[in-house]
DNA sequence: AATGAATGAGCGTTCATTCAT
DNA sequence: CATGAATGAACGCTCATTCAT
């Protein structure tokens, strides 16, 4: 007689490496937080997505809340050399341009990544708007604010707070362009080069 | 006659006018959502703060959720009826007075309120990001722009468009005054008007 | 001005006789039992079905399941009744006649009503299982068997056990028709015709 | 050392095979239906009396109703068997003997089990009736028929039909016998395959 | 007689986390 | 490292019944 294979094939327990499991568990994480959000995922979904066992998930993470609080980080850290690097191809010395390139780097890598931004920013109140990912952030603009400052391209009362509002601003309008289904980045980026520039130069 | 040891005193049954039984729920509510967060008040919680039976919540609204949409709409309706009371002090044809006064009053009754605010307003991702509570806040300052620019005290290439800039950069101005724990608006204010009419002036 | 009219109309309290009142909860309880089944109906339901108040419903019933007894006496009494009249028919003297007639009264019946039928006897367990209404109806069945008996027209060694055996049989019958989809009483009603009679004659 | 007065005592955690898991919370189940129902007994009740925490119980059933259909399936399964056993006895070719044995098998089965049985079948309405486990039972019984038909040992002219004329007449007959507190087959059994006989003989 | 607001005990289900293997 | 059975506190919601008006 042949041997009756097992109805469940019992998956045989699989060593891999650390930052695959990882991966595979935020990975799974990230996409079922942005298809159901956070709290309608279970650790089982994500265990049951990233094929691995339910202890395994705790062997990598101490709760739940560890993979957002990953996400975040990953999110935050992505966006920041997106946008450096768009900023990166503009000469030192032309600040409008480099201006026009953190605008265009913002917008393209917030469409971009709306869904994530989502789920990890969800429970953002007060306590926490001031986080440290924000302030790097937020320290990004407010260089190049800075920069032309002193090289006397425009004049800013208040760096940070200058940059709070344009961060803010081109935030809310990405926002409402992504609610009305306008996914192009172009009209968004023309007014907001227009209203900005406007802002600083007067 | 049987001893009646220690037994709760069994409360009267009182009956209310609905408005007051759905005020002190919906005031209740208020409270310990701002108090703990929405997920981590209970409906027992809520009627205990009350002062009411569980199945008397339950005759008033079909679900928790649903008092936190009421709560919105209290939230929407009380900051849109601020504002226009800020503004109606100033004279029709001052334009400039205008978007003043739309700024303070903003800003004061957001700070007034910004607890409210975070509960109600907690779990808003990009599926109901464009709300008809939004569009009528932002048809509010969307109005004074374009009065402004029929007018010809400015120009604004898309009153919409600069309407959801001020108004999210006004936003997040606030939040970082808030998450830093200054409560004046003076300052807040005053950066603003400095910014927005040199957006518009330019 | 005009009086403004009440949003709620604020149904006027009206004054009607006991037996309509029983009669539209009882009819409204039936549809709405039949419908969704009993514990899925609540007395809600069944008030707001019948145009009334909850109140009035415990003015005429003192529980939930009292209705459902209610109905259970209705359900008998109609069953008893039309099975009678259906037998009225025969010549007192003609007991296959009169068996005949027994059948198709009472698969005729059955049919007619089995909604109701699996609605008021949905909790028979064994403890109820010999209720004065089962007692009565087997009692029809068994005077039948009984007449012809002491006329010599057949044999049966315990009348109210052959009733039994008769009047399940007939019900089980019934039962898989209905099921199957097939609600035409004739094919029954021969195939039992058939085989009682074999049963009785031999 | 601080004290620890009368804390429970943390019952050590058992991992079992699964079979023995729910073996347990099915006996607990059927036991407990039995006493009380199944709408008066509780999950919790049914875990306290199988000795685990409510978290297993939902580990092996995604509801409630699921043991019952659990419970449905087994007492299916061994009523079959029960009087399938009961009829190999016979010879295969001496069809009266296997239809008394038929008889006798699913009596003494049926007054076996009549406690489970109300359980498990207590919410069968028409919708219901006719089902995968009945046929099985009424196809066990029509075989019988069938065979005897076919050996000309009896004439019968529908054997489903007629199999399910027996199977109610025996099911009406031993609920009756039950009510009336007389728990022994004989006199049952006589009267069955007196009947019985005559109608397939006559 | 009639109304409908008020009551509150009760229950099924969820799921993050633990831990024996 | 990895597995997945086991745990149990927690909670939203239901609904028959009561009773002030």
């Amino acid at each position: 007689m042949s041997e009756r294979p097992l109805e469940k094939p019992k998956k045989q327990r699989q060593v891999l490496p650390a930052e695959m499991r990882v991966d595979a568990l935020v990975g799974a994480a990230a996409d079922l937080f942005i298809e159901r959000g956070i709290d309608a995922t279970t650790v089982d979904d994500i265990v049951n997505r990233a094929g691995v066992a339910k202890g395994t998930f705790y062997h990598y993470f101490a709760t739940k809340t560890e993979v957002v609080h990953t996400l975040r980080d990953r999110f935050s850290a992505d966006y920041l050399s997106r946008v450096a690097s768009a900023m990166e191809a503009c000469p030192e010395g032309d600040h409008t341009a480099r201006l026009r390139a953190w605008i265009r780097g913002a917008v393209a890598t917030y469409l971009a990544n709306f869904q994530l931004h989502d789920v990890v920013f969800h429970d953002f109140t007060h306590e926490r708007r001031r986080s440290e990912e924000k302030d790097a952030i937020l320290d990004q603009l407010a260089s190049v604010l800075q920069d032309g400052q002193r090289a006397g391209a425009w004049q800013v009362p208040d760096a940070r707070g200058v940059a709070i509002i344009l961060f803010h601003g081109m935030h809310g309008l990405v926002d409402d362009a992504i609610a009305a289904g306008q996914r192009g980045p172009e009209p968004l980026c023309d007014l907001l080069e227009d209203m900005f520039l406007r802002m600083l130069n007067a």
